[in-house]
DNA sequence: CGGTATCCTTTTAGATACTG
DNA sequence: CAGTATCTAAAAGGATACCG
């Protein structure tokens, strides 16, 4: 049997422990719009370089939240694509886009009356 | 933090760019439950330390997402809470919640399995 | 009590070169 | 194409001392 203290007790902070970094919040916006070869989330993430995106790729990986397939081919191919699990986070980011969505407004309202 | 008008356009990248890191969302989660003293924060947000929770509530406060009340008054008396702009980020933490409800008792389901 | 200031360590990220 | 390896720079965070 598993101690409590093993276990965060906190839902926050278990999902801010597993998805609560900027490049993985926007690895998923990108992969809950389908399945993406890895240059294509490279191009989709501003800012974002080979080497972060692989290291958050990997640890999603580990984490059972993205799948991962490799086709055996030249040139290479490899998908990306969420699990059930990864699919199960679509309310979070679908808040967040909401919320940005009326900030963006306000913001821009904000701008007009200038 | 970017500038205003700096901001991405995708509105997921926009509340990531404000709200989209450990700590800030750990203070979300407190300042949800109520206005809270500075060293209430300090105490319910595990790991955090003093100048890491000062430095992000200064960065909340100057988003407009935090208020701040001093009381003059000896010993000190600093009061923070969310403001219409933080409250309304309420969405993003509770499906934040609900996911790591759900997270834990998968969890806990796997090990009794064991 | 609620901070600042300073110094230091750790973590994270960028740049570049190379490879199956 | 999809990485890995290496080195460096920058950002984040910890420890401690001090203050109104």
């Amino acid at each position: 049997m598993l101690k409590k203290e093993e276990l965060p007790v906190c839902p926050v902070a278990t999902t801010v422990d597993l998805i609560g970094n900027k490049w993985k919040l926007l690895i998923l916006r990108e992969l809950l719009k389908g399945t993406c070869r890895f240059n294509q989330l490279n191009r989709a993430i501003d800012g974002i370089s080979q080497k972060v995106l692989t290291e958050n790729l990997r640890q999603m990986e580990n984490d059972g939240i993205v799948n991962r397939i490799v086709y055996a081919q030249v040139p290479p191919k490899v998908e990306y694509s969420l699990s059930d699990l990864g699919n199960s986070l679509r309310p979070i980011i679908d808040a967040m886009s909401d919320w940005g969505t009326n900030y963006l407004q306000e913001n821009q309202n904000e701008k007009k009356e200038d």
